[in-house]
DNA sequence: CTGACAATGTTAATAAATTAACAATACCTC
DNA sequence: GAGGTATTGTTAATTTATTAACATTGTCAG
């Protein structure tokens, strides 16, 4: 299916929202009501389920449970998908603590490092492997995603590495642009750049 | 200055970069090149420094220093503005380090816990206050820009609080989305939704 | 039973962002 | 110094994303 890019993050966001409701044992929503958890309109959550091809029930609102599991059949692959974070420091930790907890499509299976004092003890709930074994473990784990949040210096090499050890898709949380082939999958997030955006707009709204 | 989001944003990668040519002794640099150097096309480059006003010198590319100065008029605030990082776990360490050894207009000054083994240590180089005096050290030090990396539960309550004490732009990095009034400033960065959709554009490759 | 309503699904309009097209210009070569 | 070339700045076209408009439909009140 093909999907707009800023429509497959905001489904994302509608499952867990809708799946904040389950918890409060609210069975029913409305768009508009979505809309407002999550600050957006309510043609724009009418819309997107559209393209999804999802229908309400007339008049009740967004069945939530059919709904979550409508969305996973569009953004979940339907095996599980293996993932491993390379660079276990302070974000690579905190990554890791994203999937705690979470059962999901997504497995976070490994993370790698070059520092001993890591090398093979359990961090955050995932064993960490030597940068040397990545070759190793990547293939025999069938590793598809790999987050990356190696010191920005070794970022390059890594991903080149990540790609030749088969990895289909790379979330770069380094302030190094990378550069990979066309069938890898490729989101950058750039964290100063969000702070100096912060910073810019609030200097603008102050003039 | 009026620029589109995004526009800032690549000023911000822009800027680094050139930093980055600076580095390498490199003192002019073409639209083409620095565009390959981001991965984005030589019109886009040339397309955001109209809209910034600056020109180049013809046939020799933009001059490095310049740009950065000018980009830096665009960007940055005439004096330094302050900024605190609001929960120093692991994410909130991450985003610290960040802040070591850049000068710029942005001064990390203060972190937030309330975690009494944190609590008046230095932590990733940066003091860390109790979440009780957060009114006042707010306050005293003129913190303008807030960053949130706090667990979920206690997002909202912690955004209202730093909006009241005079934040004027947060950098919310929790998976709540937050309210805040119309002339604050809001950015929100999920992670979640970042490797959800990783994962759904790699399901899609492979089909 | 029926009229009013509230909410949806969808098409059309608008706005934002990107890309293409191209004239202008300085430099280099011969 | 004339011609060719590489690069820019800018306008126009295209694409993508968001918002508005509205007909449709099931539900409920009376």
């Amino acid at each position: 299916m093909k999907l707009p890019g800023k429509t497959v993050e905001r489904l994302s966001e509608y499952r867990r929202t809708l799946l904040g409701c389950l918890g409060e044992k609210k069975n029913f929503i409305f768009s508009h009501d979505l809309a407002a958890r999550l600050h957006i309109t309510a043609v724009q959550v009418r819309r997107d389920l559209m393209l999804i091809g999802y229908s309400s029930v007339q008049r009740k609102g967004y069945d939530v449970k059919e709904l979550i599991e409508k969305i996973g059949t569009i953004i979940d692959s339907d095996e599980s998908m293996n993932v491993a974070i390379i660079g276990i420091g302070n974000l690579g930790r905190a990554v890791a603590g994203y999937f705690k907890g979470k059962r999901s499509k997504l497995n976070l299976v490994a993370s790698f490092d070059s520092d001993p004092q890591k090398i093979n003890k359990v961090i955050s709930g995932v064993k960490c492997y030597p940068h040397n074994d990545m070759e190793k473990v990547m293939k025999e784990l069938d590793i598809r995603i790999a987050i990356i949040t190696v010191p920005p210096d070794y970022a390059k090499e890594i991903a080149e590495e990540a790609v030749r050890f088969g990895v289909k898709g790379i979330l770069n949380f380094t302030t190094i642009p990378l550069n990979v082939p066309s069938w890898v999958f490729l989101e950058e997030y750039d964290m100063i750049t969000s702070i100096e955006k912060v910073a810019f707009f609030v200097k603008e709204n102050m003039i």
